[in-house]
DNA sequence: TCTGGGGTCCTAGGACCC
DNA sequence: TCTGGGGTCCTAGGACCC
């Protein structure tokens, strides 16, 4: 019987070679890719309201600086060894995300942008590169962008993931790993297989599986199925050389968009809160009609700082939109209702969220007869706000709703100076 | 004082239908 | 007293990713 039957997943049809591109801690690159005085120093970057350290350079990884941990406990260390730290600047970093892209696309067209710093490229058997050919890729990526990347080969893309993993260590930053090789996955601990988790490591851990190649050497499929669902199946496969995990190309319509932070300082009174989701809801919905969506439903919701000694609470309130829809100001006479539902006085609050729902474009809308919101008075308003916004900076024009002052916005404070994107670099200059 | 944000996929179980 | 079986749809929760 065939896996597809019995398993229910399918074996990749494009039997080939992956290639994983892996940009060198990214957000420290981009960094020095705008500052390359700080080639060779170690630097970190920071989450939003430079919460966390979420990048670390080659030089601060070996001063034993640990990923996600909080700043404020860090900072003296930090000071102690001269590492310089820089607030996220994420306009930046998908910039030199798309320039890396595109100059991938200049070697292959079968690029999979999997994530802000990672790109899968497929290679058919006749067309495998060589050693050589990875390192002038390479070459090229770093030429024409600035950003260092690690390149692995492998007939799978969990393979390719380990292969880029063992590039990273080398001087030429490449590695092929020709098929599942037993000394090398021995190598491989579970927790940094791709696809298993925290959750699943421990688990592989307590039956005794503590590398890659024990996982891939487990007898029983439908045991490993029943344990770790088919996604883990699929896993143990692509570890033995054959695929399951083929190239997409296309990027997959979005299921839901959200946006959702933590505030720099805690929201007391039912004045601010109003001002904060507004202000929120502006930039949800500016992200809806940038990629071109409607939403059909939108939920919202608050809590309090999870980590302070003080009462928990949270709550969440949904709404179905009788129209699919993109348009702030429509979306506006919903919100106000919904934040009355759910907030209550007397707590600190320290993070709220607007996510959108069951999504569409344009020729999903159902419309509706008794519709009465002048919906392309307002298309027309909010697109000329899009192409302001854009131009000049984030609620440059806002409505009145979100308020002038927003105290409790995102701390910032090591923004490294660099205008975002190029269109802005223009604005600055014209001053 | 300060602890990130934005996604996807899979499964089990309940509701409901015939 | 007897307490079907199979299908679909939806949701919550758990797992993972960067």
């Amino acid at each position: 019987m065939n896996l597809e039957e019995r398993f229910n997943f399918r074996v990749s049809p494009s039997d080939g070679w992956y290639a994983l591109v892996d940009c060198n801690n990214f957000y420290c690159s981009c960094e020095r890719v705008y500052n390359p005085s700080l080639k060779e120093r170690p630097i970190v970057v920071l989450s939003n309201n430079d919460g966390c350290i979420i990048a670390r350079s080659n030089e601060a990884k070996l001063l034993g600086i640990g990923m996600g941990e909080p700043y404020f406990k860090m900072k003296s260390i930090l000071q102690k060894h001269k590492i310089t730290a820089f607030s996220s600047n994420y306009e930046l970093y998908g910039d030199l995300s798309h320039r890396v892209m595109e100059t991938l696309r200049t070697i292959t067209p079968y690029v999979e942008v999997y994530s802000v710093d990672e790109a899968f490229t497929f290679w058919p058997h006749r067309l495998k590169p060589t050693l050589d050919a990875l390192r002038q890729f390479r070459e090229r990526v770093i030429r024409w962008t600035g950003v260092p990347v690690s390149i692995g080969l492998a007939p799978t893309k969990t393979l390719a993931k380990v292969a880029a993993k063992v590039a990273k260590k080398r001087a030429d930053g490449c590695y092929i790993l020709e098929e599942p090789d037993e000394y090398l996955l021995q190598q491989v601990e579970v927790e940094d297989i791709w696809g298993v988790g925290r959750r699943y490591a421990r688990k592989l851990r307590k039956i005794g599986v503590h590398d890659a190649a024990a996982f891939a050497k487990l007898p029983d499929d439908d045991w490993i199925r029943s344990q770790f669902t088919v996604v883990g199946l699929r896993t143990v496969y692509e570890l033995r050389g054959i695929s399951c995990l083929g190239l997409e190309m296309l990027e997959p319509e979005r299921k839901g968009i959200c946006h959702s932070r933590a505030f720099s300082q805690p929201i007391t009174n039912y004045k601010e809160m109003r001002e904060a989701f507004f202000t929120y809801l502006t930039r949800a919905s500016t992200k809806l009609r940038s990629r071109g969506l409607y939403a059909r439903a939108m939920q919202i919701w608050l809590q309090t700082n999870r980590f302070a000694e003080e009462p928990y609470y949270s709550n969440a309130a949904v709404v179905q939109f009788p129209v699919a829809s993109q348009d702030f100001f429509e979306m506006s006479q919903y919100l106000e209702p919904m934040l009355q539902s759910i907030y209550t006085d007397g707590y600190r609050y320290k993070k709220i969220g607007i996510l959108f729902l069951d999504l569409c474009n344009e020729t999903g809308i159902q419309p509706d007869l008794f519709d009465n919101i002048p919906r392309t008075r307002n298309a027309a308003l909010l697109n000329v706000m899009d192409r302001l916004n854009s131009r000049y900076g984030k609620l440059t024009v806002h409505a009145a709703s979100c308020g002038k002052e927003r105290p409790w916005e995102m701390r910032r404070e090591k923004l490294s100076p660099v205008a975002p994107n190029w269109r802005q670099l223009a604005v600055v200059k014209a001053k």
